[in-house]
DNA sequence: TATGAATGAGCTTTCATTCAT
DNA sequence: AATGAATGAAAGCTCATTCAT
């Protein structure tokens, strides 16, 4: 939704709950142009339509604002994510397709990744928390998927290695490449997916010695 | 350094170039602490032991001196990396000592990375462009790296992979993990090194094979 | 009654001196728990039970609203007072018996007291303009009665001295004496007006002789 | 001071304790003048001739500086009575001159008196604790006095009054006789003290016998 | 060189008050 | 009759920045 669309739906009289979803959408978007501390709650007014003492009736503070906007923006994410699973599947296309899923969503919701990515980490501990916890959802799914792998194969998990760690450097990964992809657009989120894929699945050796990961 | 050691420096008429070293090694401290936006000036000028505006004087305005700020810790980090790296050996080996000496800057300098990674990209596009630079070069490294171990076997860049994708999600993925590791301490840079080279190097597919990565 | 009682008494379509009145007994309850200022509207109408367009509909502004407290409180204490003395016994003795009654109000109406005398004077002069009626009218009452006695010696009155001035003291000691109440509870109103007309009515110089004033 | 002689004072780079009375004589000049809570910073500042800045950087919050000026007045207040009472000469006499002070720094001091004594016992308890504590030294004075002429003419404290309680009283009632003043004035200090001799140290008794109660 | 003194500008937050239903 | 929704206006406070010494 754009911004002068968001303005066209002000209108006087309006039901609480959609004047808190003006106002959470006009927040991610002011919070993601100009980050938290620059980020004005006059702006946030403007753009939501909407005049400050409403923001303050119904949100709360600036802090409790940005932290609804990290929370709802998160569950966005997480539900995106999860539908886009179908756990009925091999590992490896359950790893592909939830990245599919992911990249989707940042490409749809660039805001939204921005507030939770760049911004909440920056702001203070109670905000990175949350991105933390986030964060730590997507490693467990992740290393969930790999153990299991690993396990069918015969095989125990090898000690030397903390699949956490595995895993937090591949949603790292994923996470990084999330960002670089701004810098780069015209790249679908498949394709995105398909190099994470390759690099953390098969990795680089598999890679130079001429083999490819595809989803079957 | 520790604070007070910053601060027990400070006395008067000293040449130019200590003070600006005294004030810059304050503003990383301060600006890793605090952030950005919610540092204050007076609190850099205390740290330092030196007026604000002799700050002003030498190093020009705020978001002058987070610039250099950045700049000086990430010619740091590069010069830190180039020195752990040896040109002379096998391009896996090179890797690895590359992410040893990088994780060995970070477990030095936590503050300086704190800065770069963490405050430097959620401020604005002006200095997200340094931090950027400084990630193009990471990536440009590896790049050569991945690209003269494939040359090397005989293969051609396959077209459907972009080398810099890999070497982003590469360098995106040790960065996460630095990250990562500043809430998960207790771990050597050479421990985290070696999942970094498992992961991507050999792939979670050999991984769970049994194949294991190990410096030569 | 209680804060909780008040709320119980909330319900819809009350004929309006209700609704007056319990507006008027949450403003005063309100007022006396914070001040005029820091007291807000919306406290009122939350421990009316009743919605702000209402009062503002009953009572008007904010400052009507603290006026018609402080007439209500006023007329009532007015009331007490008058109620209290017995027109028929000497001078002394009504003396005693209104502050009797005076310190009677206090104790069971500390609200109002403190509405009267702590806050109405530090608001605005058009506030205090209430009070010092109020004190004019107790101070007129008291100058009759001295004034009385002093005929009924077969005295007039002595030019040097203001027997306005003399009973606005008088009642200036009784309103001190009640703050001083209010950090020193245990002391009956008989005990405080007691200790009153031994001071005025007999004077340090005679108590310091061991003459006692006693009702008769 | 007039306010225009305050302002006429402002200049450029004063030593910090200049400013600091500047502030404070604006203060309490525009805190008797609306009261704490209407009182705006903005006014101060500009009474002071001083901007908000250096108010926050040298007296601090709102309430510091309230806090401020209280106790500054109440000291002051402390001091002119003290020197005004000559400890050589009879209890009487004492309170006399004592009184007479008292009145003489109110009459001097209209701003201070008003603050202390109608402003800070509304604010708030942290507030109204000072007035308290300048009070009960007050009221301890007086009760040495009475206590010691007591002591001189042979009699024990009688148990059925507290000394506390009537200096309370007689405190109370020079409080409330200069709170009247306030409204008629045309009257000189000695006048009112002189009252107060007559009415608490003879009592309405002996005066409506014709005594009289006048300094030797 | 070095700094205490000083401020313009802007931020978050709150409140008395009223409209539209 | 009664109220949830809404806001203009203003207050307290802080900060990057500079001047005068």
């Amino acid at each position: 939704m754009t911004e002068s669309e968001q303005q066209a739906e002000k209108s006087k009289r309006l039901p609480r709950a959609v004047r808190e979803k003006q106002i959470l959408d006009a927040a991610v978007t002011v919070f993601a142009r100009h980050g938290y501390h620059p980020a004005s709650m006059d702006e946030v007014s403007e753009v939501a339509g909407v005049s400050k003492p409403m923001i303050y009736s119904y949100l709360g503070s600036k802090e409790d604002l940005f932290l609804q906007c990290i929370r709802r923006e998160a569950n966005r994410l997480i539900e995106a994510v999860r539908t886009g699973i179908d756990v009925d599947v091999a590992a490896d296309m359950q790893l592909w397709t939830g990245l599919r899923a992911f990249y989707g969503f940042v490409a749809e919701h660039r805001a939204s990744w921005t507030v939770l990515h760049q911004q909440a980490l920056a702001v203070g501990e109670k905000f990175a928390a949350e991105v933390t916890a986030l964060r730590s959802h997507a490693i467990e799914m992740v290393t969930k998927l790999v153990v299991s792998e690993g396990s069918r194969k015969g095989l125990g998990e090898q000690a030397e290695f903390s699949g956490e760690g595995l895993s937090a450097a591949l949603v790292g990964a994923a996470e990084a490449l999330a960002d670089w992809w701004l810098d780069h657009p015209d790249l679908s989120p498949g394709v995105l997916a398909s190099w994470l894929m390759n690099l953390t699945w098969l990795g680089f050796n598999d890679l130079v010695q001429g083999q490819v990961w595809r989803p079957s």
